[in-house]
DNA sequence: TGCTTAATTCGACCGTGGTCAATTTAATAA
DNA sequence: TTATTAAATTGACCACGGTCGAATTAAGCA
């Protein structure tokens, strides 16, 4: 029969987020290492791995909250009504999912879900900032050839697109949000004088 | 003083890539061990990393013209002239760079170049899609509002979204195509019955 | 209170990418 | 031809993520 989870399970996982959390503050989100973490926590490094699947399943577990914080905070504010309010709007999470190579990386790589089963917390975010999105344009400030959706959809697209730029070494004398007005104007506004 | 490269580098250089491709063709991209190739090359673990910086740049030295010769065809077919067109004319690209999960990480990894110094493969094709993709979008056929050059790059962004949710649990039911097309539809001719 | 068993933890071990000081090879000078 | 030296190669070694069977702990039952 299935037994409830110990309070010692719990214990053990929260300290291992705690020490994580501490590393990354200390130190930033590559530097981390799983066996410092389990050496800050005081467990085996088998411990970790009978709690995160790997490394970056942490990751996405410390990520996505982040993420979450910042996206609701979006959520809350009052939708923004042209694509400059829009980019400036954008630009907090931007700031997030930038702040690193390695950030964007996982934050990429497990923006769809890495396995059928299992819808981790980046994914979800990721769910969730179309729906934000897509009220933004439910609002009637923008196209209306086209579903809320899609639109919400072609910005997070372009909002990668300008993210991914800004590591390019071709593309990053200019900001993100110069790099993303253009994309979100000729989307969300066609024809108005681009 | 600067000497000549040695022909012995060439071959060693030749025969590491022959080797790492022999083992992509029996197994898989994803499958591939320094260590074996370095077994079939006949060469010590060191002359790998003498050649390449890591192993990752191998495989941008392996991906980057394997999506160049595809690129190629495009550029020299007839250009596009509909959302449904464009689509199609991407789809030999799209498969490559799906073709496996692993693949598309290195892709996106490179799709920048990955320091300022060193622009490789990868990064130049995707420099080059800009130019084929503008190429098509110069010939009129779609919305003249904004430079060829930005409907390019929306075309790029719409089509690693596309191949992004490819990999994503939640929306792997529909194809590429099926889910390009609306993006390319409502980006290159907005206002058009979408 | 002890017994049984599932859940949790442990840590030695492994696979694999990557490093580096020492050695070998070959291009040029003497 | 021989000496000199830069370039290329070597392989033992390291770092670090991840595995697995053994040991331990605690929940439920008699």
């Amino acid at each position: 029969m299935a037994r409830a989870i110990q309070k010692r399970t719990l214990q053990t996982r929260a300290k291992l987020l705690a020490a994580a959390e501490e590393i990354i503050a200390e130190n930033g989100f590559e530097a981390l290492r799983v066996e410092e973490v389990v050496l800050r926590a005081g467990t085996a490094k088998g411990t970790f791995f009978a709690h995160f699947r790997d490394k970056d399943a942490m990751m996405d577990l410390i990520i996505g909250p982040r993420m979450d914080v910042i996206l609701e905070e979006m959520a809350g504010a009052p939708a923004p009504v042209t694509p400059e309010a829009v980019a400036d709007a954008l630009m907090p999470l931007a700031e997030l999912m930038t702040c690193e190579r390695y950030v964007f990386d996982v934050i990429l790589r497990y923006s769809g879900a890495a396995a059928v089963e299992e819808i981790g917390p980046i994914a979800n975010t990721f769910g969730r900032m179309i729906e934000v999105f897509a009220e933004w344009c439910e609002g009637g400030a923008f196209r209306d050839d086209i579903p809320a959706e899609l639109q919400a959809e072609g910005i997070q697209a372009f909002l990668l697109q300008a993210l991914a730029a800004n590591f390019c070494a071709l593309h990053n004398a200019t900001t993100i949000r110069e790099r993303l007005l253009p994309y979100l104007s000729a989307w969300l506004c066609p024809g108005q004088e681009n």
